[in-house]
RNA sequence: GGCGGCGUAGCCAAGUGGCUAAGGCAACGGAUUGCAAAUCCGUCAUUCACCGGUUCGAGUCCGGUCGCCGCCUCCA
């Protein structure tokens, strides 16, 4: 069983082999960091987590680079193209540099809230105008590049693979290109690999002039070649990166190493809400910060995100929120049996009974994923796992089987609660105290005590002869 | 205008030529319950946007129509 993966760069889904045995080099297109990442940048980034831990999951070492763009894109061509970083420092009339610092903590504060495992390095663009630099000379001497006054162009006809990923030719793009196109350009699909502007606020002297800055493509394929080397195994983003910014990375990557550059592209689709596009004139571009002020936990929006397959395009709507809520109250559930289970306090007499249909479970969730990462199906088999715990068909042997599987569901997911809870004394104390009320069937005191016990965040359920308690 | 994706129940979403179309949520009926909450059992797509075609057989392939989404130098 192996996993196979949809390569953007084939079109078609092919077996994960990673260059070298054993280890996976992967490069994910990170955010550009003048704004908060709102719920469709979170997406994307979920998919490169969930591939990233189904590689490890499948027994892989992965060395996962996830770039912080902390210099602007600028357009290649000239004053119509806008710079974001640059705007929005302007706009806010506040330093770039501050700008992008504070949207980068907030960002990995985000990825952090939502599980997301921390990659290998972030590296920051503006620490890498050296290697970016680099890059350009080379593709200056080896003739893929043009100068023209103190800027530098990327020569498209030198390359004659360009459009191999996104399927665009060439001359169509000239014909439907909706910006003037530059005189200084030799050709209009040529993009800037370096430009110049002594009005640009984010700046950097070089042997190209005083005022320079990079263009929009080169610092990803610098930051990928100084951390991870001139051939990748997987290159991740949004499906907006195919083109251009993929196209290009491809195009100067492998002009200047003569080499190919990655050998699976993989794209997410694009979140919607609402059944249309997010936009910030529909008001629908929400933030982490708008899912928790809804009152859902992050978790709530990671299994919303996880529910549809990465390459479909996906509905956001708070509705859904709702429903995952409810739907993870039920795998809170399954795991809390399980453990009753395994303890002996229920389930099957026999201890092995059921063993293979967890096995099973098992199995048919690993098929999924290793479908191209089919979360929907994988999830539905923690479904159907949970509905064997309530129909005691499961002994203590196959549920502590079960929360071994749950265990590696939790480490491809991150969706699951699998810690092991306790009350503190006072609030035991409380809890305690309940059940002799109740059992002394004093009603009005034990009401009160459930209220108290609320009020701590203890949901107390009095259900099949025992009084148990869960958070919340 | 060029290129690509999608349209499956009230909502979300699997399924990519072949047994009775996964799963979740909601809804409805019942059980259980001091109350509450939770839970449990059951019901819930003769049909896959629409129209044609190929095939012994199509949600799955082909053509057309309608609708939504994305790219074509801001975008995850």
């Amino acid at each position: 069983m192996s996993f196979q993966v949809y390569n953007s760069l084939t079109r078609k889904k092919q077996p994960f082999e990673p260059i070298d045995a054993g280890q996976v080099r992967m490069y994910n297109c990170g955010p550009t960091v003048y704004g908060r990442a709102h719920i469709g940048n979170l997406r994307s980034f979920l998919f490169a987590d969930t591939l990233r831990r189904w590689l490890e999951h499948e027994g892989l070492e992965v060395k996962q680079v996830m770039n912080i763009t902390d210099v602007g894109h600028i357009t290649a061509d000239a004053d119509q193209g806008e710079d974001k970083l640059d705007a929005q420092a302007r706009k806010e009339g506040r330093d770039p540099w501050k700008i992008s610092e504070q949207h980068t903590e907030e960002f990995l504060a985000d990825l952090a809230a939502l599980d997301f495992l921390e990659a290998s390095i972030y590296p920051r663009a503006t620490a890498h105008i050296e290697e970016m630099l680099e890059m350009i000379d080379g593709l200056l001497e080896k003739g893929h590049a043009y100068r023209a006054g103190d800027n530098v162009y990327f020569d498209v006809s030198s390359f004659a693979e360009y459009g191999k990923l996104s399927g665009n030719k060439v001359e169509d793009l000239a014909a439907g290109a909706r910006i003037d196109v530059l005189e200084e350009k030799r050709a209009p699909a040529d993009f800037a690999l370096w430009k110049s502007d002594p009005a640009h606020l984010m700046k950097w002297e070089s042997h190209f002039g005083p005022h320079g800055f990079p263009g929009w493509h080169i610092e990803c394929s610098a930051m990928a070649r100084t951390h991870l080397g001139d051939r990748i195994d997987i290159h991740t983003g949004g499906e907006d990166n195919i083109f251009p910014h993929h196209e290009c990375e491809i195009a100067q990557s492998e002009a200047f190493t003569g080499e190919p550059f990655a050998n699976y592209w993989m794209h997410a689709k694009f979140l919607q809400v609402d059944g249309g596009k997010m936009s910030k004139s529909l008001g629908n571009v929400y933030t982490l910060s708008d899912v928790e002020s809804r009152g859902f936990r992050p978790r709530d929006l990671r299994f919303t995100l996880l529910r549809g397959h990465y390459r479909q395009p996906l509905n956001f709507t708070w509705a859904i929120m709702a429903d995952s809520a409810r739907a993870l109250a039920k795998l809170d559930d399954l795991v809390t049996r399980l453990k009753r289970i395994a303890d002996g306090q229920e389930g099957a007499a026999e201890a092995t009974a059921g063993e293979d249909l967890v096995r099973a479970a098992k199995q048919a969730f690993r098929a999924a994923m290793n479908d191209d990462l089919n979360t929907p199906p994988a999830i539905a088999q923690l479904f159907g796992l949970r509905d064997h715990a309530v129909q005691e068909c499961l002994g203590s042997a196959a549920a502590a089987l079960a929360l071994e599987f749950l265990a590696g569901v939790q480490g491809a997911l991150g969706i699951l609660d699998m810690q092991e809870e306790s009350l503190d004394q006072e609030t035991q104390d409380i809890f305690n105290e309940r059940i002799r009320a109740r059992e002394n069937k004093e009603w009005a005191r034990s009401d009160k005590l459930r209220d108290e016990l609320l009020e701590r965040g203890i949901v107390v359920e009095d259900t099949g002869g025992r009084t148990v308690w869960r958070k919340r």
